[in-house]
DNA sequence: CAGCATCCTTATTGATACTG
DNA sequence: CAGTATCAATAAGGATGCTG
């Protein structure tokens, strides 16, 4: 049941290629249209914006508001529920600040040393066996 | 550049179908060893137990520390910097229960409604030209 | 304008067998 | 015990064209 608490599901619930930067957006930006989201994120292809849309709004974190005209128009925004993550983004931003400076130390050039401890076991029976 | 400022980063380094639970595993036992990994995710295979291990060590997340005996021994544990995400793992483990008990209210039968707003437009041009 | 349908490519995950 | 190597299956992402 509780084999990982709910961390599993919702990364799996931001996760994918583009989620994160839809959700960027709208916070910036407050409510963007369909097309509005292509220019800010010049990348994306239209059935990637549009699947990664829906699932967010499956989700209940984005909004989506349709205008009933010709040519139509429809608003994506953060829905209520959807802002109530706004800590989390927070708290991996500030995280994210903090670990691209302490990777920089660490792997400027070279693999974090291997720590190895050499106790060559006296206390452990080899026990490899022959076939 | 600040497209969407390090967001997206950090979603690529804690993605992995394991590393949620991995890291789960370890804040809570501290150090375990290869096996008693494996044992705690009956699921995961050792080529995706070594993997999705190897990634975290890479990013400074894990820590592994390797006994040189026979049979050979191998711990894990978060590092000091791996530790550093425990507000960003509370933060969405907190935002996760509160997701689950609202889409229980939402997705508990149907789709959410969708929400039209028919303006029936006549400030918008009706320009869909024939071909 | 805001999609959907189709087909295709790449990335991630998994099964299985072998090794120091 | 703690892996690696190889191959197979699945899933995620992308290109392109069509439509109301």
């Amino acid at each position: 049941m509780s084999e990982n608490c709910e961390f599993t599901k919702v990364l799996e619930i931001l996760g994918g290629k583009w989620k994160p930067s839809i959700m960027y957006q709208l916070f910036m930006n407050g409510t963007m249209r369909f097309s509005e989201l292509q220019r800010a994120l010049p990348e994306i292809t239209k059935k990637m914006l549009t699947t990664q849309l829906r699932e967010l709004e499956y989700h209940d974190i984005v909004n989506r508001k349709i205008y009933m005209q010709i040519p139509p128009k429809v608003e994506y925004s953060m829905t209520e529920h959807g802002s109530s993550l706004t800590p989390v983004l927070m708290a991996m931003n500030d995280w994210g600040k903090a670990h691209l400076e302490h990777l920089h130390s660490l792997h400027g050039e070279r693999q974090p040393e291997q720590e190895v401890v050499s106790e060559n076991v006296n206390n452990d029976i080899v026990e490899i066996e022959a076939k």
